[in-house]
DNA sequence: TCGGTGCACCACTCCTCGGTAGTACAATGG
DNA sequence: CCATTGTACTACCGAGGAGTGGTGCACCGA
């Protein structure tokens, strides 16, 4: 309903645009990573400390995120201190978890209808 | 603001279960699949003449779809109709595609700033 | 029986993920 | 002013998984 000018057959570099961002954010890691930053802003320190995991990596996957417009870096002293810079991820995950929930309410009502015994 | 219920801490589980979700949406392959079904229901051998691509790799998508619950499968004599299952997919990529476009005129405004001629 | 449709298994290729090593920059102490 | 320490980024490498194409098979309708 945002933004519902995008034709049926949508080109195709939109295409990849779409699929390279659902998989930016289709990572373990990197959703951790955001749901960090959701509370507050995190330094990279902070962040490895958080989520668990080497620095490198962390450091890696914030590049992606960064790279991908996700989250903002601002460099503090020696620091490098990450910020959400698109909140609409949130609102995707909410979208995914609510598709979930549905799917789980599914799976249990079949499970309820053949017979929990098996 | 569907289910705000997801606790900052996202449990380890959901996590690699809405990663799962995003890969699954995260393949042009798919997304040309779902476009095509949003018009309406086909069978095998449309989405093959739509999108293009070997018949065998398509049906395998269409299974990666299903096992997700994101498309319906219904078998119709010697052909079988899929459909969309969780409309919410086309909401995600409305959501993404506006995160996009902010990005993509968020680029432009620093290109007009820096000014054109680099 | 024959033709068509879709699925299952297989091997191949490519991309991604995590780890390691090395480098650049800022702050601090002598 | 220079050396040291701490923080963060980048480059390279190996392992693993996902995507792709091919072959063969089962099912259904004519």
């Amino acid at each position: 309903m945002v933004c519902m000018d995008i034709p049926h057959p949508i080109p195709e570099p939109l295409v990849g645009l779409i699929a390279q961002r659902f998989r930016v954010i289709g990572d373990p890691m990197r959703i951790r990573l955001l749901d960090t930053l959701r509370n507050h802003p995190a330094t990279v320190g902070e962040l490895v400390d958080a989520v668990g995991g080497s620095q490198q990596n962390v450091s890696k996957h914030l590049g992606v995120l960064h790279q991908a417009g996700i989250v903002s870096r601002t460099k503090e002293g020696t620091a490098v201190r990450y910020a959400i810079a698109d909140a609409s991820v949130f609102a995707l995950c909410e979208l995914v978890c609510g598709g979930i929930r549905q799917q789980a309410k599914d799976l249990d009502a079949i499970l309820q209808a053949t017979g929990t015994g098996r």
